[in-house]
DNA sequence: ATTGGTTTTGACAATCGTTTTCATCTAAGC
DNA sequence: GCTTAGATGAAAACGATTGTCAAAACCAAT
């Protein structure tokens, strides 16, 4: 028997679609990226956009967002490990945040009414600074 | 000039539709509150579900939740005053919750980041004892 | 009660983000 | 190079939600 390789196949639309959500820094959604590799030249299909996001999501590499009534949208954050952001509604700019006194709260929360496998989405959201002074 | 009504016309449907929410507790998506109001022989079509539950979040007389890959789940929750939801995965009941310090949390990250105009979303997701006991 | 004018309803079509399908292409191991 | 499982992408399918519009219901004023 072979084993199955570790990772998956390496392919310029993969590093093309995750360099550019890396030197994005925002929360872009798999349209708006299709767009902007589309624009760029690069000859990528929207599925695989969303394929590849979806995977790369599945492995912790990038985040997701999912705003009320709009697109699934992905950041590559600065750090592995658990976190939270602080979303700027207009252009995407997020900050990373962390509390322990939040992680805390919400486990003990969810233990003090008998809940187990307990996970928690906090996010933030409003206009950076840049957004609400120039223009949108 | 005649004065617009300030609230809207008492229909059967939203009435029903209200009560169903109501005595359900938890959380529900119009197609499930469409498809147990069916069962109980009501009437209604789908749309003036989905009409109704908006128009009821907009009053803010129920509290809606977008979970990842899921229906938009609507609740008619103790109090209007801001609050979060511990909420089963599985059955959809919920228990309102509300920090102070989460709050304050929220509101000193947007501000020391400079960001304004600023909401958050803070939900806590588990089992609750008798879906993590009995059935599913 | 009846009327009149405005809202609301609901069957159906349309939209929109996302996923599936499937034939073709390609990276990676021999 | 050759093989082949995994990856791609155009197009079709999907599922939740919203738009359309004619018919029905509400309610204030006759």
């Amino acid at each position: 028997m072979t084993l199955q390789p570790l990772y998956p196949r390496a392919t310029w639309q993969r590093t093309a679609i995750m360099s550019a959500l890396e030197n994005a820094g925002t929360f872009m959604s798999a349209q708006d990226l299709y767009e902007r590799l589309r624009s760029e030249g690069a000859r990528v299909g929207l599925t695989t956009v969303y394929r590849t996001l979806q995977s790369l999501n599945d492995r912790g590499e990038i985040d997701v967002l999912h705003v009320a009534g709009k697109e699934a949208a992905y950041r590559r954050c600065g750090t592995p490990v658990h976190h939270h952001h602080l979303v700027c509604r207009s252009c995407g700019r997020a900050e990373e945040l962390e509390s322990a006194a939040v992680e805390e709260w919400a486990r003990e929360s969810a233990q003090s009414h008998g809940f187990t496998a307990v996970t928690h989405t906090v996010e933030i959201y409003g206009l950076c600074g840049a957004c609400a002074s120039g223009g949108d």
